[in-house]
RNA sequence: GUCCCCUUCGUCUAGCCUGGUCCAGGACGCCAGGUUUUCAUCCUGGAAACAGGGGUUCGAAUCCCCUAGGGGACGCCA
């Protein structure tokens, strides 16, 4: 007899954008599944939303093209397919929302079996029950004696009076004990476990939507999970969905507990830290408004709430990076999905023997290497930096074609006014003049800003200005007067690369400078600042015309005022 | 407060299961020097950790116990 296949799932609830620990917990899924395919492993992606009043469409849509970003594709569960979602494989449906009639089964037989039972307390009972518990320093617990106390009469008739319940789960009398394949045994003494709801708030006419408990133990064994890889804040629910599994007659599936990331710091990473940097730095530079919306603007400014909107209209308004905390985030900051697979990968599982870059194809790499027992037990920091070097060098060694079309692709509304398309040569240029000395896809666009604005509409930095240009004697400025004149000759046909090199290079030995005494003017006359690419590269992106102009009205704003 | 989990350089980690080859290795960051027309690179070198205490042992980062610290959970959220 041959065991089901290995069978793991993800399961985000679609409350919101794909975080990079919920990536990571997809990638671990996906990894393992992989890792056994010749065995016939499924991968699946389930959408848990069972929280009716947060669950959205626009997230589960995000979830899904993130994922696909990602490059973790998944063998059964919804599918984008152009505006709208399909489900594919036999086990669906794969969104909790379809599912109800199944759990409704199995709670009625925890019902029947005397394993469940209808508890009326309403959430207000509960909570002062909680709150003076806490008052008097003792741990709160669920009392169900009254509950079950109550015989089918009384709840028939308190159903009648249109009294609302839930439908709590009989813990076992046991300690349970579970084996994690990261953590090992882990023991849950009986008496600390609650009768917890697996059927939130129902009346005899409208029953209530399964808890989250519930509805993934019973998705779990219905699909075939074997093996849940999911954050250790799930930890503690493990005892409860075991119990339930026990009751039902379904086998346990494996359980792996990841550790979790935090910021640098040790904070929580969430959505707050765009709020709190986009707070600090609109209250710092005095902005007055973000262009819409003064009064919700004002609120966030004093922390009455953490909207997105503002705290993006804010970056926007700024021109600041917020810290990348949704996997979304980071593709908008120019980082590549291999790198962030490959980074995550290495926050709390480790191939050993010192590797940690994976090459070309990471993906494959984690696939074929990935086991549970290398995963570790310990929390981990989130470290930007190092997936910033990361991206550096895969920029690098990436195709240059492939670069351009994914810096187009990242801005192709702006390119677009520029360029014909990714393919544009003048676009070849420009990122074969970038590639070398980027580290995200952003960052050509981002310092070759100048390249993209009209020739007269350069900004001249004062301290460039003043160093290159001014310092002894202006002998920048008369370096830009010999060399427009130079320029000026130089035959369309010749404004090339190599020529214009040798140009500039024997015009600083005859006028025995330096290099640097002779591209840096050039810089600030075409640039507006000291930095650019190699100065023959700068001069043939922008084209001859341009470059005398932009010198034109250089030596005309910046002349020395002696 | 209660329960659960964790603890190697600043950070991510290798080593731990199967004690000696570890006065602990790698990576990012940092520091110093070098290359470079700016920037980004690149090269060389360096500082930097077994949380503390007790045991077991000829020998402990590795095994056991305690303490401390960190994290998670305690919802009709997932």
């Amino acid at each position: 007899m041959s065991n089901p296949p290995i069978t793991t799932r993800f399961a985000p609830s679609p409350t919101g954008s794909l975080h990079v620990g919920g990536a990571r917990t997809a990638l671990f899924s996906w990894a393992y599944a992989r890792h056994h395919a010749a065995e016939g492993a499924q991968f699946i992606l389930r959408i848990e939303d069972t929280d009716q009043a947060r669950s959205t469409e626009a997230s589960t849509a995000g979830i899904l093209r993130d994922l696909h970003w990602l490059g973790l594709e998944w063998d059964q569960g919804p599918q984008l397919q152009g505006d709208h979602v399909v489900e594919k494989g036999d086990r669906g449906p794969y969104f909790q929302s379809q599912r109800l009639d199944r759990y409704a089964e199995q709670i009625q037989r925890l019902l029947d079996a005397g394993r469940a039972y209808k508890c009326f307390k309403t959430a207000e009972q509960l909570d002062a029950e909680r709150q003076q518990a806490r008052q008097e320093k003792r741990a709160y617990k669920y009392d169900p004696t009254e509950s079950l106390a109550l015989t089918e009469a009384q709840c028939k008739a308190y159903e009648a009076k249109g009294m609302p319940y839930v439908i709590r789960f009989r813990m076992p009398t046991e300690d349970l004990v579970v084996h994690d394949e990261v953590l090992g045994e882990v023991r849950f003494p009986i008496d600390q476990q609650d009768d917890f709801v697996i059927q939130k708030a129902s009346t005899a006419d409208v029953p209530g939507f399964p808890t989250f408990h519930l509805a993934v133990v019973v998705d779990d064994a219905a699909m075939g999970v074997t093996h849940v890889i999911r954050g250790q804040e799930h930890l503690n629910n493990t005892a409860k969905h075991v119990a339930l599994q026990d009751a039902l007659g379904f086998d346990r599936p494996h359980y792996a507990h990841i550790p979790l990331i935090f910021n640098a710091d040790g904070s929580k990473m969430s959505k707050r830290d765009k709020a709190k940097v986009a707070r600090a730095e609109a209250k710092a530079q005095g902005l007055q408004s973000v262009g819409f919306d003064d009064e919700r603007y004002q609120a966030f400014l004093n922390k009455k709430n953490d909207d997105m909107d503002i705290a993006a209209a804010i970056a926007e308004k700024l021109g600041l990076t917020l810290p990348e905390i949704d996997v979304d985030d980071f593709r908008r900051s120019g980082y590549l999905p291999q790198v962030l697979c490959n980074y995550l990968a290495l926050l709390g599982w480790s191939p050993g023997e010192n590797v940690e870059r994976f090459g070309d194809d990471p993906l494959t790499f984690i696939r074929e290497k990935f086991s549970l027992d290398r995963v570790g037990k310990s929390n981990a920091r989130f470290d930007r930096e190092k997936l910033f070097r990361f991206n550096a060098e895969a920029i690098v060694a990436m195709d240059p074609a492939a670069f351009r079309q994914q810096v187009y692709a990242l801005n192709a509304g702006m390119l677009a006014e520029h360029f014909e398309g990714p393919d544009d040569p003048k676009f070849a240029m420009f990122c074969d003049a970038y590639q070398e000395r980027s580290r995200t896809l952003v960052e050509p666009i981002e310092n070759g800003q100048f390249f993209f604005v009209a020739d007269d509409a350069i900004a001249y930095d004062e301290k460039a200005v003043q160093k290159v240009l001014h310092k002894n004697e202006g002998d920048g400025l008369k370096v830009l007067e010999e060399l427009k004149a130079k320029f000026e000759q130089v035959p369309p046909d010749d404004w090339s690369a190599e020529p214009l090199h040798e140009l500039v290079k024997q015009h600083a030995e005859e006028t025995g400078r330096g290099m640097g005494k002779v591209a840096q003017p050039i810089r600030v006359a075409v640039s507006g600042n000291t930095v650019s690419p190699p100065i023959d590269q700068t001069l043939v992106i922008l084209g001859r015309d341009a470059v005398v102009r932009r010198i034109e009205r250089c030596l005309h704003e910046c002349v020395m005022t002696t």
